[in-house]
RNA sequence: CGGGGUGUAGCGCAGCUUGGCCAGCGCACCGCGUUUGGGACGCGGGGGUCGGCGGUUCAAAUCCGCCCACCCCGACCA
């Protein structure tokens, strides 16, 4: 048995070898975990960091969450929040003033207890989010209805001591912006938690071409401390669920736990209302777990650091003459992209191809002495690998083209995930179908709402109730897919990351 | 925390069973030349206190002991 074990594990050790130093990507379908290890690496996003658990974001990586920030960051603007900057460190006994929050939350903190070479009076907990510190805050802030309501977000690194960690999707450290904000009354409370969704949803969809799904969490799944949470779930390449943002309804347990107290209108002492939201670097992981492929990353031209990558392509040195001059007045033309001209030498232009693939470049544009008698270039799209993708085109009005093109490519990519995800969610007709839908799939089945029942399903298939969807319920009433009782939702079941 | 495994060049590994040749191979890197419209090739080159400490021995990557680190599998999570 060991003997055995042990040869196995050997044997995917030396697979794993041979996987690195070959040129080609593990296949989806035959590792994807191991696939989604490779693409993040070579794809130079990040790099394991000298800590278990940490990872660098490497330039390019941190070029697309720049993207990703600057998408959110407007939005929450445009909706009249501010940021700012809270303290990385949180006195110890703060987390402890919430009793939901310090159960959920204890088991994965970081603690530092010497400072200064000695011994701390009162450990410090690096924060694993910001709730607690913010409340305190708030509570000197807010004396009036008038101070209400108070909308801050902030961009930030928080700390988690996880057990098993994966690049960008779990990391010891992760980076972050959190939202928290006050309110006068729960109904307005209510109406930030939603509305924040729906900028969470917008984001997905328009910005990331990652179709997501509103809900509500269950109680098992919800923030710790938090009255309601809801999510944005979206289904990755293998059909496995990611909750890829999250804003929680805090009812007034921070508020009594921080008296964040005002007086109303009336002139009677109230507990504000509060919420937080957040999406983290682990969006980053959506993105690659969406759209990649077999060549490697995929990425949505809106949030691509490089939307089009030039290749000039020469063999002689007449040649070379005389397609830089081109390169360099195509260069110009599309100035109002995000482009790279490959200028490097000592690589061929297969290599190149293969290369701006790996890291997702949603167009790449070929320039040789054939285009150049000709006034046209050569473009191949990304999302369709292959020749499928190229076409030769004129050179004429190419910033239109090209803009017309990765439109067409932003199009294709919602559409392709948005297939794919519908495809893959099914509604089993019994508890025996759902165990069976739930390994490759995700389920949506009336659920009465009991713990009792989720528990079973994560405990028989290892799926966990990843929302009940705001939209797209039947209405009337049905029974658990579960116990058979009567249920007046659905939900939707599916192993997650 | 429980069970298993691995530490040899930047990465992936062989060598260890049975101690002794100069510590080797692939990829990556550097130089020169030929190549370049889908992952080029040849020649030359640099790089290692064999995880650490101790022991056995004429001699240790190899045998013994202790320690450290990391990885994988089981209970939590943006």
């Amino acid at each position: 048995m060991h003997l055995k074990l042990s040869f196995t594990i050997q044997y995917i050790t030396l697979l794993h070898g041979v996987i690195m130093t070959d040129e080609k990507l593990t296949p989806q379908n035959e590792n994807f975990s191991e696939w989604y290890n490779q693409i993040v690496q070579r794809a130079e996003l990040a790099d394991y960091a000298p800590v278990r658990g940490c990872m660098v974001i490497r330039p390019y990586g941190w070029a697309l969450w720049e993207n990703v920030r600057e998408a959110l960051d407007s939005r929450f603007k445009a909706s009249g929040h501010v940021n700012a900057a809270f303290p990385l460190l949180i006195p110890k006994s703060f987390l402890e003033k919430e009793k939901e929050h310090v159960e959920g939350f204890s088991p994965e903190l970081a603690v530092v207890t010497i400072g200064g070479n000695a011994e701390l009076e009162e450990p410090l907990v690096i924060r694993p989010t910001s709730e607690t510190i913010i409340g305190h805050m708030y509570a000197k802030w807010i004396k009036s209805y008038r101070d209400l309501p108070v909308l801050i977000n902030q961009w930030a690194n928080v700390v988690r001591w996880e057990m098993r960690t994966r690049l960008f999707l779990r990391t010891l450290e992760f980076f972050w912006q959190e939202g928290h904000t006050a309110h006068e009354t729960e109904e307005e409370a209510r109406k930030e938690t939603l509305s924040i969704l729906d900028q969470y949803a917008d984001f997905a969809i328009k910005e990331a071409a990652v179709p997501v799904i509103k809900g509500r969490k269950s109680n098992a799944e919800k923030f710790a401390g938090a009255v309601m949470s809801t999510t944005i779930e979206a289904m990755m390449g293998d059909t496995r669920a990611l909750q890829s943002g999250t804003s929680h309804f805090l009812g007034q347990n921070f508020a009594e736990a921080f008296d964040i107290q005002y007086l109303d209108r009336n002139n009677v002492l109230q507990y504000a209302w509060t919420t937080s939201w957040g999406v983290s670097t682990r969006f980053i992981g959506a993105i690659i777990m969406t759209h990649g492929d077999d060549q490697g990353l995929v990425l949505p031209p809106r949030l691509a650091p490089i939307q089009v990558a030039i290749i000039p392509i020469y063999r002689t040195d007449e040649e070379k003459e005389a397609v830089l001059p081109v390169v360099e007045k195509v260069r110009q033309e599309l100035s109002q992209f995000r482009i790279k001209v490959d200028d490097r030498e000592g690589v061929t232009p297969g290599f190149k191809f293969n290369d701006w693939e790996m890291r997702g470049v949603p167009l790449r544009v070929e320039i040789g002495p054939k285009d150049v008698q000709k006034d046209s270039v050569a473009i191949a799209r990304r999302d369709i690998p292959g020749r499928e993708g190229k076409s030769f085109i004129s050179q004429e009005n190419l910033a239109g083209t090209i803009q017309d093109t990765l439109e067409t490519i932003q199009r294709a990519l919602l559409e392709k995930a948005t297939a794919f995800r519908d495809a893959n969610i099914h509604d089993p007709k019994d508890y025996a179908e759902l165990s069976e839908v739930v390994k490759n799939g995700w389920a949506f089945s009336w659920w009465c709402g009991n713990a009792a029942c989720e528990t079973k399903i994560k405990e028989d298939t290892k799926a966990t109730t990843r929302c009940i969807p705001f939209e797209g319920q039947p209405g009337g009433e049905g029974k658990c897919i579960v116990c058979g009782k009567k249920a007046s939702e659905k939900a939707y079941f599916a192993r997650a990351y």
